[in-house]
DNA sequence: AAATGCGTTCGTACAAAGTACGACCATGCT
DNA sequence: AGCATGGTCGTACTTTGTACGAACGCATTT
């Protein structure tokens, strides 16, 4: 009964969190249940008695990832609550970047997944915004939050020394004269060593939440 | 060498726009070179000879998806143009749901891809945006682009008849002492005849405007 | 005209992956 | 002791991408 080597007992938890971790180093294409169970110090039909095919884990992946978001924190404004989790949600996806795309295609939410979305509507309500700005806070948040991870993401590089490197090899590569707004853009932009992707997250952040303030009060 | 059956000759072209056509009926997971050159009547090899495995024919779908999106019209002030090309994506992609998670993974951009980035940054450049201030606008726009269309692609339904309905049975099994507020926004908002997740696309995208405006304003 | 070569087509086959089936085995209950 | 139960996993089937090389048609060279 008890597992050979010093690995605790299976169960589909432990088969939850091990494939986070292998999708985090290898991507959600190349997670494999061959390399889970590898992963598991098991035989690839094992985990079919905790879990219910692959299907399944994603599902079970997707809801951890959203487990780990941190909640909006009801002691404060809604306003900077909303903005902690949304901070959070982004850093947290991109730690797991094959999340997004999952997001899509998974039909049914886990419970950690549905907490999460009480937690952010009670944080609106709690705000006293009308029930038809609240709709529109949600899907715009999270639009934006899902979609800014996503070309963070696809980017090869996002800022720093390596992001120069690669901004001036692209510079160099840009022809001109096809995508002149392209190649300028990369020249008199990307190239500086100040460039940050990622510092328009907070810009647009802040502009929705502006939004959702003025829409509130205009309500 | 004329082909059989009433179909043209095969071309790289040809070859990406069946795909375009199946993925869309049958979704990007279950696209495979047997059934796209079942589409094409030919058999899987002969693909091999005009693509170069099935990751070139993924990043031709994901160039055919931006071609088809309208580019920003160079005779408009840069805001109409702007939300112009912006409800164009959101509709192609929302036609092609399986392109949004491909941005992701794919990483040689297409001629028709860097053709429309050129497009959108040549339009805020003749906006006058400070350079700082295309950057913000294109990264915050195309993320609430593609973070829209995500969201609206995971939900079952996103209004009419079959959301109501829909809306109904969620209600009915939400229970409302575990997630109140989701409870609540089902039966308060989701329920009514005039639910429309598509609503907030504009009321999003007029906020992101409004937004750069004033970021440009500002200086 | 014959030979040569090239591009296209595709039959075959292999490797990787999900997973159904059923055998094996330790445990605990009667 | 005998038996049921639940976890484990060896085997094998199916589906997929794609390497390999044979067959074929056309054009160019000799």
């Amino acid at each position: 009964m008890a597992a050979a080597r010093g690995s605790t007992a299976l169960d589909r938890d432990r088969i939850i969190r091990a494939a986070v971790e292998l999708a985090d180093q290898v991507g959600a294409e190349a997670l494999t249940i061959r390399k889970l169970a590898d992963a598991l110090d098991a035989k690839p039909m094992t985990l079919y008695s905790y879990i219910d095919g692959k299907d399944d884990i994603l599902d079970g992946m997707v809801d951890h990832v959203f487990a780990e978001i941190t909640l909006p924190d009801p002691g404060l404004p809604w306003r900077d609550a909303v903005r902690g989790r949304c901070v959070s949600a982004r850093q947290v996806l991109g730690r797991h970047t094959w999340a997004v795309p999952l997001l899509e295609s998974r039909r049914s939410p886990g419970h950690a997944t549905l907490e999460h979305h009480d937690a952010m509507l009670g944080c609106l309500f709690r705000g006293g915004l009308p029930v038809a700005v609240v709709a529109h806070a949600y899907a715009v948040l999270d639009a934006f939050v899902y979609g800014f991870v996503i070309q963070e993401a696809s980017l090869p590089a996002v800022e720093g020394q390596e992001m120069q490197e690669l901004a001036h090899e692209m510079a160099a590569a840009m022809p001109a004269d096809v995508f002149p707004h392209l190649a300028r853009f990369t020249v008199e932009y990307v190239t500086l060593p100040s460039y940050a992707f990622g510092a328009s997250f907070d810009v647009g952040l802040d502009v929705l939440l502006d939004g959702i303030e003025q829409l509130a009060a205009d309500g």
